[in-house]
DNA sequence: GAGCGCTATCTTCCATGCAAGCTGGAATAC
DNA sequence: GTATTCCAGCTTGCATGGAAGATAGCGCTC
């Protein structure tokens, strides 16, 4: 039977720290099926069968049962006792709360590195202004792909920076549950200025060593972008991403 | 020793007759694990092994297995490969990173309670109002425990306003976490008279419908917590709880 | 005595078998 | 035609056994 092993796509592992050297069936279903379910391959609403994903991965169905434990404790899917695996899709009122937890761990993750020592802090100011700096230059050829991923990638470091697990561990949960419909809603984005002229903002909060206004500029960025997005998705009636 | 449970007789011994809807043996592991670990029959640093808790609870060990990696995922506990399963200690470091999860998502939470409307706002505020004078009480009679349980209360309820199911599973899962340091803590604790002030505040920001000061009385209430908390922790050469 | 390697034994990982729950549809009764 | 029953085939829940990795202790070599 041939083994499928998808390998490095996409994986946001531990920073420099450990060479990660373990196979396990286990985390090789985990990865892959998550991955599956970031690019809709297995669809919102689709109901899978251990048996039938156990298969197409090439092993039994006990790694995969695992695996789906694990999926479902991210609330990416949801196990339906004796039915089958339940890809989970993601309401309007979801995104509400994806937001008002981000807005919530980003802006205390601003605040904080804006108190680290001044080193450390104008390392992570420089950081994200030359992701901010990509962002641009996306901009400037209109690639709209680009762009969205170094968003991302502004962000991810911005809770980098604050060094805390937890809220790393929180921020990459609900950006998992959302990146679809991130995906989906990225060429109906308005305000790309005005998110690039946000994060410059709070990379000058940082600088400056001010945590109240790194606070403030993080929570008033994710606000808008907020209040921006759900008008939109309700006006598209899209129901579920 | 061994306390063979024959199972499928229907239903166990769980305590005040509840209609449970079906129990599921990695459930009833998960669950007995859990509280375990909460009350430190399973100390931290501790390394079990799944075959050994199987036995104590009378099942095989796939239930058991499976209901590691939730714990796992709730940062419990560390499945090590071939190893056993290492009950996870709690450095000062980790009360750190918790707290300021706990400051970002409760100050939302509670700004997000005040900017509800008036009817719900006030149904809020009277319940949070009600706990604070629980807990009074609790202080009258200088009762510690029942104090800690109230003021659990009071910031349970503050989450579960909001409305927000994933900042409520965030919030149990770190408070999961921390519950030992807590209890362990409890009677090194000074600002009681200060913690029901701010609670009182809190609750009148959001009865007045001002989420400005809602979130930024949830928000000192937390940060007084902590600044009160971690010296004391390291005062005492608390290393791991 | 110190270091090395072998092995006995412990552990989890994973495949698989069996039992039981759920579902859809055929067969039956009216 | 409609409602009901029943059963075949699907699904997962859980137990169990074999395989392989990790570890500690022993004996051997130097």
């Amino acid at each position: 039977m041939v083994r499928a092993r998808p390998r490095g796509s996409g994986d946001e592992g531990l920073p420099a720290g450990e060479a990660e050297k373990r196979t396990s069936l286990v985390d090789d279903a985990y990865a892959a099926m998550r991955a599956n379910i970031r690019d809709a391959t297995f669809a919102p609403g689709y109901q899978a069968s251990e048996q039938e994903i156990a298969l197409r991965l090439g092993m039994s169905r006990t790694p995969v049962h695992e695996a789906a434990i694990r999926l479902q404790e991210d609330g990416l899917v949801r196990v339906l006792p004796r039915k089958g695996i339940l890809i989970l899709a993601l309401a309007p009122d979801d995104v509400r709360e994806i937001y008002d937890v981000i807005i919530g761990i980003e802006g205390r993750a601003a605040e904080l590195i804006a108190a680290l020592p001044e080193a450390e802090r104008l390392a992570a100011a420089d950081d994200l202004d030359t992701r901010t700096t990509t962002m641009e230059e996306a901009q400037a050829r209109a690639d709209l792909p680009a762009w969205g991923e170094a968003d991302g990638a502004f962000h991810a470091a911005l809770i980098e920076h604050a060094r805390n697990r937890r809220m790393s561990r929180i921020v990459q949960t609900v950006n998992d549950q959302s990146h679809r419909a991130r995906m989906l809603t990225l060429n109906l984005r308005r305000g790309l200025d005005a998110s690039i002229a946000e994060h410059r903002q709070i990379a000058k909060a940082i600088r400056a060593g001010d945590p109240g206004a790194a606070l403030d500029a993080a929570r008033r960025h994710r606000l808008r972008a907020r209040d921006e997005l759900l008008p939109l998705l309700a006006s598209y009636g899209l129901k579920h991403l």
